[in-house]
RNA sequence: GCCGAAGUGGCGGAAUAGGCAGACGCGACAGUCUCAAAAACUGUUGGGGGGUGACCCUCAUGUCGGUUCGACCCCGACCUUCGGCACCA
């Protein structure tokens, strides 16, 4: 009897012998065609759960799965070290962000460690560390080099108690998360950089096998439309501005504009308050304040705003419209401003209702009896009110109108985008610096690239209030301007995160290189990522962003590919009680205790095998033991003695049966892999071992056969349960190790069936299913369809009106 | 609210291009082993109805409607749940 399958002591043997004999180091001078399976790198944040194991698992499987195809294969990890939360337990716990940041990561990689992956840890990248973030540093040079970066004013969240910006996840309910102060919008100067630049080619993926619905969300999150900017007279005399610029997509319909309306923010809002209604508008801006952008855009909330007792003049008809302030109107959208046609815009005909405001009729809806109707009308129709236009087509009028008024001089034809420039400034401490200076002399200049890294001074002090701890460091703030060495000011900002990880996997194909951010030659042999998995809460932000990288990147001629990733894949989310986990509801799942009683090949094999890796799941552990027991089953039968029981007679068909399933198994694990539906592949398996222990337990074919089919088997799941596997094949006595064999191949003659199952149905409804050759006739399948008594039942005595035949899959007969 | 998904037995899920609904696993029930239990193994397992039986009929993929010889799959409307919405990462 052999002794019980015991993963503990196997697996860390097990990964003891891989690092010691560099089984997973990646060569990259290996002749072997490369093959990069990019997995996005953990944020620090202290335990891995179930729903890191779920991101990595699965993708260490594809990548050796890759790897035993006979690609060189790079499947890196490493850490994204910066952020927010380091920052909130230094505030909270008084511990240095950097030593939690680094005890974090130490603990991550033994669990990581655990998970028994191909990571090749020479390459390990950590963003908080200085050899990375001058190189971070660097880019944000070059950026700027590129007249990619500016400076210009944008809105923070404000607690006025603490004197400290907050991130949006620091806003309770409009409040201080610390003090409950009410939060306000506050500009502050800060830097951007110009994504917009770059926004048509961001929308198109262009060769990219992405998710459709990814593409789509990417598409609407640029958000581009074509439209109009038309300048609306202003009355006032003694003002400077003349004018007030807004953009429609509907300039059809301008006789239709019976007022205006700009954000509460706009520049000109000031100016255009008359006295008599300063207080409302200052009481209405102040509230508009308090209210984030998913409010203030919401279609359902009421529209309110106020009027600023101004007017414009619009030019086409020399009608007189009030200016009213909304905050439905943002000034990041357009030219914050709009101008409202309530008979043709639902919001505008809400608002109109609300404050009595006129509506006028300018595109006629469909027998239109003449009075304004009860709801905004924004289908194409025939012009009406709108003097030379009345009677053209409204689709044919929102050109004319446009080359008019640009004709006049009033206006011109505009691309607008709903996407933003990416703000990268951030008033807190982790992060990496942003090399730039202040002289009163010289203005802003940058950092040099020899003086890079800008380094994150240690000795900071974390105020409870929030408040970023370098504005209060002398040592770091205070220093020299590099172009006239007179006194200046460091910049006290640092850098979104999202700066760290839009360029990590360049970085890995050559972490070490010291004399740049990557070394060209290894990032022109790696790149673009053959496939690039990770959580779908990433599908436009971060993606979006290392796109943009690349792009900038490419024009400055550091890289020559015009996008990082070819193949991405997001997998669902791992909830827990069905919510989303984390630390604060309690409800996480450590992988460690099941790791430690099962083995990580188990916790692997289960994470795979719960539903389709795009879905994610609730964590429910009570089908974890089900998988325990599968390896337990194919350590015993690979292991068990066999014995040959009266084979000789029925071998051929026994055997052929065998090798039937062994092909069929080895096509439907290898499809499953590529389009990384391991569930499904697993069942697969799991079909093949069943069947190769009835194949044991009857001893039904020849003791060699039965080797070779343990053999493939073994290999097939050397991916998904690498230890179990590696311990088997070992016990075989086959050589170290199976992770550098062959994944099997199938053999398309023997996969074949030779009968396969015909289903007849009549009139929609299944009656029969017949067995029939494979290589059955349509003629064949209709007459042995036909001649089936089960159908016959259903059929005699009416009048076959149609015979459908699906090749080798059904007849469908259709009677009256 | 806007953008993007998902909804199938008691549970997780399968059905690759419109063609056998429920593969595989969990759980449950019954049995084997045992003094007993656990573990392991074997068998049964969507609902309703019929047949001594091999089996047969019928209903069923969130709800309501539509297209089709045929719909989990396509179309329309609705309900519920989840991801993102630019300073969580």
């Amino acid at each position: 009897m052999i002794d019980k399958y015991n993963p503990v002591d196997v697996e860390s043997k097990w990964q003891k012998r891989w690092e010691e004999s560099g089984l997973y180091r990646v060569d990259n001078n290996a002749s072997a065609p490369k093959w990069y399976a990019l997995t996005m790198f953990p944020y620090t944040s202290g335990d891995l759960h179930i729903g890191h194991w779920y991101a990595m698992a699965p993708s260490d499987v594809y990548a050796r799965f890759k790897r035993m195809q006979g690609y060189n294969v790079l499947h890196p990890i490493g850490f994204d070290a910066f952020g927010l939360p380091a920052e909130n337990a230094a505030i909270k716990r008084g511990i240095h962000p950097k030593d939690w940041t680094l005890s974090n990561i130490e603990n991550m990689r033994r669990q990581l460690k655990s998970l028994g992956a191909v990571y090749d840890w020479d390459r390990e990248v950590i963003t908080c560390l200085p050899e990375y973030y001058k190189w971070t540093q660097w880019f944000f040079l070059k950026m700027w080099q590129a007249g990619l970066a500016y400076r210009a004013k944008a809105p923070v969240n404000w607690c006025p108690n603490c004197h400290a910006v907050l991130a949006n996840e620091q806003v309770v309910n409009g409040e201080c998360w610390r003090c409950e102060t009410p939060v306000i919008r506050r500009d502050l100067e800060q830097w951007f950089f110009r994504i917009t630049k770059y926004a048509d080619e961001l929308m198109r993926h262009d060769g990219l096998d992405w998710p459709e619905r990814i593409k789509i969300m990417q598409a609407n999150w640029v958000g581009r439309s074509e439209g109009t900017e038309i300048s609306f007279a202003l009355e006032h005399a003694d003002m400077e501005e003349k004018e007030i610029r807004i953009f429609t997509t509907r300039p059809d319909t301008i006789f239709g504009v019976t007022f205006m309306v700009l954000a509460p923010e706009h520049p000109l809002v000031q100016k255009l308050t008359t006295s008599e209604h300063k207080a409302e508008v200052e009481a209405y801006i102040d509230k508009a304040r308090h209210c984030s952008e998913i409010e203030r855009l919401s279609t359902e909330r009421k529209k309110d705003g106020v009027f600023t007792g101004s007017y414009a003049i619009n030019q086409l008809n020399n009608e007189k419209v009030p200016i009213w302030i909304a905050d439905y109107v943002l000034l990041s959208y357009g030219t914050g401003a709009v101008m409202a046609v309530p008979a043709h815009d639902e919001r505008d005909f809400a608002f109109a209702k609300k404050y009595q405001l006129p509506v006028k009729v300018v595109v006629a809806p469909p027998q239109w009896d003449g009075n304004v109707p009860d709801e905004a009308y924004t289908e194409p129709g025939l012009m009406v009110n709108s003097g030379q236009f009345d009677g053209t087509e409204s689709t044919s009028a929102k050109t004319a109108i446009s080359e008019y008024i640009e004709q006049q001089g009033w206006g011109k034809r505009v691309v607008s985008y709903k996407l933003r420039d990416w703000l990268v400034s951030r008033q807190r401490y982790w992060g990496a610096p942003i090399p730039a200076v202040y002289c009163d002399k010289c203005g802003i200049v940058p950092v040099p690239e020899k003086d890079l890294p800008v380094l994150l001074p240690d000795d900071a002090e974390f105020k409870p209030t929030g408040e970023s701890p370098l504005k209060s460091n002398p040592g770091f703030v205070d220093t020299t301007c590099p172009c006239c060495n007179g006194p200046a000011k460091r910049e006290t900002d640092t850098m979104d995160t999202f700066m760290c990880s839009s360029w990590y996997f360049m970085r890995y194909t050559s972490p070490h290189f010291t004399q740049g951010a990557f070394d060209t030659e290894q990032v022109k042999k790696w790149m673009p990522t053959d496939i690039y998995t990770g959580g779908a809460e990433h599908a436009v932000m971060h993606l979006f962003y290392s796109r943009f990288f690349v792009k900038a990147l490419r024009d400055m001629g550091l890289v020559s590919f015009n996008e990082p990733f070819k193949r991405l894949f997001n997998q669902g989310t791992v909830t827990h009680e069905h919510q989303k986990m984390s630390k604060s509801k309690g409800n996480v799942v450590n992988p460690d205790k099941y790791v430690s009683e099962l083995g990580a090949d188990t916790v692997r094999a289960y994470l795979m095998f719960i539903g389709p890796w795009e879905q994610g799941g609730d964590w429910d552990d009570s089908g974890i033991y089900g998988l325990s027991r599968w390896l337990g089953r194919i350590w015993n039968l690979a292991l068990d003695d066999y014995e040959e029981k009266n084979c000789e007679t029925t071998d051929v068909a026994n055997l052929k049966n065998l090798l039937r399933l062994m092909h069929q198994t080895i096509r439907r694990a290898t499809e499953d892999m590529e389009r990384l539906r391991f569930n499904t592949m697993i069942s697969a398996l799991m079909e093949f071992s069943n069947y190769l222990g009835k194949i044991h337990d009857a001893g039904s074919v020849q003791r060699a056969d039965y080797n070779k089919a343990v053999c493939t088997l073994l290999r097939l799941l050397a991916p998904t349960a690498p230890h179990f596997a590696e311990e088997v094949w070992s016990r075989l006595g086959y050589s170290y190790s199976i992770h550098n064999q062959r994944w099997p191949e199938w053999d398309p003659a023997l996969a074949q069936d030779d009968e396969i199952p015909l289903v007849v149905q009549v009139n929609g409804k299944v009656r029969d299913k017949l067995m029939v050759p494979s290589s059955v006739t349509e003629t064949e399948a209709k007459n042995l369809a036909l001649g089936s008594p089960k159908v016959q039942i259903f059929t005699d005595g009416k009048k076959l009106v149609q015979a459908i035949y699906v090749p080798r899959k059904l007849v469908s007969l259709v009677v009256e």
